[in-house]
DNA sequence: ACCATATGCAAGTGACGGCTTGCCTATCAA
DNA sequence: TTGATAGGCAAGCCGTCACTTGCATATGGT
C-alpha cells in the first residue's frame, strides 16, 4: 500500500506543505530546485532544500504529489484526488447555508 | 479571533479527534461522557476523559465543533462549514472524474 | 575526464503535541 | 447539606515531527 488514511491528514497538517500545494497548484510539474526558489521569494520560506525535499517526501506519501524523473530533474505533479475523501466524510449531508435554532 | 487557517488542518490531524467528528456526524450534540463512551465501545479508544476533552477543545477552536451548555451538561455541535475551505483552495478547477492520460 | 547541477541518505537536535495524573468547581437530586 | 454526576485547570512525561548538517550519488555540459 502506499499509505494509510492518516497519512493524508497528516500530511496537510503543516503550513509549508500547504503552501507546497499552493504552488503546485499554481504551476504544476515543478522541479524541487524551483519549488525551492518559488517558497523562498513569493512566502518567505527559510527551511533547506533538504526540509523540502523531505515535505514532497511527505506529500508523496500522501497520494497528494506524484513525482515524474526525466534525467536529472524529478518533475513534482498534483493529485487533488485524495482531498475528496475529507468532503466525503464529513460533508455528506450537511447544507451549505443551514441556520441554527 | 477564534483561530487562524492552520487551526483547521491541525485539528483534523489526529485520528481520535477525526473519529469524534464521526461520531458527532452521526448523532449530533452529544456531552462528553457520551462521546467518550461512544469512542470506547466502538473504536476502542482507551484514552482518558481528560483527553477527549482536550480534543474537543481542539475542535472547537478550529471552528468544527461549536458548545452549548445547559445546567450541568454540555453538548457538541458539529460544523462542518470550515472544511469547505479545503475544497475551495485546491479543489477549485478539478472535475470530480477526471481520467489521467 | 572534470566540474557543476540536481537530488538522495542518514544521524542528531529542539520543540511541539497527545496523554496522564491529581485536584478543583458546578449542577442536580435525595 | 450531602453525595453523585458532569466538567475544568494545570503540571509533567514522552514520543513524534520539522529542521539542520554533512556526505554521497547521478546526470549533463565542456
Amino acid at each position: 500500500m502506499v499509505g494509510d488514511v492518516g497519512d493524508l491528514y497528516q500530511a496537510l497538517a503543516d503550513h509549508t506543505r500547504r503552501l507546497i500545494l499552493d504552488e503546485l497548484t499554481e504551476r504544476d510539474g515543478q522541479t524541487l530546485f524551483e519549488i525551492c526558489g518559488r517558497l523562498a521569494t513569493k512566502h518567505q520560506v527559510t527551511s533547506s532544500r533538504q526540509a523540502i525535499s523531505q515535505h514532497l517526501d511527505v506529500l508523496e506519501a500522501a497520494g497528494l504529489v506524484v513525482t515524474r524523473r526525466q534525467g536529472r530533474y524529478k518533475f513534482h505533479h498534483l493529485d487533488t484526488r485524495p482531498l475528496r475523501a475529507v468532503t466525503e466524510r464529513w460533508l455528506r449531508s450537511a447544507e451549505p447555508t443551514q441556520e441554527n435554532p
